[in-house]
DNA sequence: GACTTTCATTGACGTTTGTCAAGAAAGAAA
DNA sequence: TTTCTTTCTTGACAAACGTCAATGAAAGTC
C-alpha cells in the first residue's frame, strides 16, 4: 500500500494511444494534438498506490489508459467507496482542482495503472491557447455531468438489490475485477448484505 | 397542471438581474454580455407547469431566477424525485440536450418560476463566437460536476436520517418550501419513513 | 359554512439491513 | 505443502424500512 509510482520507461505505446484518443475528435488537428501530448506525462502506478490523499489539493487531471482507480472517503475510520474509474475514462477531483481546496476523498489504484496525466495549470494554459481544446473539454464535461445526473437518479430511485442487478447488466466487468467488500460499499450496503443479495439472486434463478 | 408558459411583459428587472449575473464574471465584457442577453429569453411558468417531459428532447438550458424546479422520474407509475433546483442555479438535461436523445425524466415547476432560457443551438453559436463564454461555461460545468460528485458520495455513504439532517443544515430553505412526500422521495425513502425520521429527531432533542 | 382533495401522521406487520461473531474459502507468502 | 492473511459466507438478533390501512390536519372549491 502507498508505494511510490514508478515512471514508465517505455511510454511510446501509451503516447500513441492517447494521441489516437485525442485525434478521434475532429476539433483537434494534429498540430494542436502535438502540443497537448507534449504537456501530458505518462505515469505507471502499481496496485495499491494512492494518487490523491484526503487533505491534499488536486493538481492533476487523469485519463486512465490501463487499470482501475477507486475513489473513496474515510468516514469514522471506515472506507466508503463512491466510484470506480476504468479504461478510457477521464477524471479529476473537480472540487479540489478547480477551487484549490483540500480534497475530501482518496484516489487509489486498485490495479496496476497506466495514466495520462495533465496538470491543471497546464490544462488552463492549453485552453487559452486552443479554444478547440476547451470545446472538447466542455463537451466531455457535459457528458460526464449527464452520467452523474443519471447515476444519482438511479441511486435515489433504486434498492441495493436493483443496483447490483444494474451493475451486473451495465458494468459486468467490475464484478470480476473488484473485491466484493468494495463493491458493497459502492452499492451503499455492508459486505454481509451484498453476500446475501447475491445469494437471493442466485436462488431466484 | 401543464399550462402554457406566459411570456413576461416586464422583463426589464429580470434582464438586469441576468446581466449582473453574467458581468460578475470578469471574462465577459459588456459587449459580449449584450449579445448573450439578446439570445436569452425570459419565461414565466406558473406552479405546476412542465418544462420537459419524459420522451422529449431537451432543447434549452435554464438559469432559474425565481422559484423552484423539480426533476423526477416515473418508475412503475410512481414519481421519484431526484433533484430540486432553486434560485441562481443553472441547469439542463445534459444527456438529452448534448446527445439529442429523449429525456428519461421530467422537469416541473413546483412554484411560480422565472427562468432565463437559452437554446442549446444558440448556446453553441455563442461558444464559437466568444471563447470566453465557453470558458465561463466550462468552469461552471466543473463546479457542477464537483457538486454532483459530492452529492453522489454523500448519498452512498450516509443513511436516510443523516441525509435529512444534512438537508436541515445545508439547505434548510428546501424543507419549508417543498411538500414532504417529495422530500421523502428525494431522500430515497417513503413518506411514512420521513415522517418517522422527523419524529425520531424531534424526540432526541 | 360544508364539502372535497391532498398531504401528514400513526399503528401493525413482514422484509431488509446493520452489527457482532464465527467459520469457510481463497490468495499470498514462506 | 504449510502457514498466514485477507476476503467471503452464514447465523442470530436488533434496528430501520416498506407497505397497507386508518385517522387527522390543512388547503382549496363550491
Amino acid at each position: 500500500m502507498g508505494k511510490n509510482p514508478r515512471r514508465n520507461i517505455e511510454t511510446l505505446e501509451s503516447t500513441e494511444g492517447i494521441s489516437k484518443c485525442i485525434l478521434k475528435n475532429r476539433l483537434i488537428n494534429s498540430e494542436e494534438a502535438e502540443e497537448i501530448i507534449q504537456a501530458i506525462r505518462i505515469e505507471n502506478h502499481p496496485k495499491g498506490s494512492i494518487l490523491l490523499k484526503e487533505g491534499e489539493v488536486a493538481k492533476d487531471c487523469y485519463l486512465l489508459m490501463k487499470g482501475c482507480v477507486r475513489q473513496y472517503f474515510l468516514v469514522d475510520g471506515v472506507e466508503k467507496t463512491t466510484f470506480f474509474f476504468v479504461e478510457e475514462q477521464g477524471f479529476s477531483s473537480f472540487k479540489s482542482a478547480a477551487k484549490g481546496i483540500p480534497s475530501d476523498h482518496f484516489l487509489e489504484c486498485i490495479e496496476d495503472c497506466t495514466l495520462a496525466v495533465l496538470s491543471v495549470q497546464k490544462e488552463l494554459e492549453l485552453y487559452q491557447k486552443y479554444p478547440n481544446f476547451e470545446s472538447l473539454s466542455r463537451s466531455g464535461l457535459e457528458d460526464q455531468l449527464g452520467d452523474y445526473q443519471e447515476m444519482l437518479a438511479k441511486f435515489i430511485t433504486s434498492k441495493p438489490e436493483d443496483r447490483y442487478l444494474d451493475l451486473l447488466e451495465n458494468r459486468p466487468e467490475l464484478i470480476n475485477r473488484i473485491p466484493q467488500y468494495q463493491l458493497a460499499s459502492y452499492l451503499g450496503v455492508s459486505p454481509e448484505t451484498l453476500s446475501r443479495i447475491r445469494k437471493r439472486i442466485f436462488l431466484k434463478k
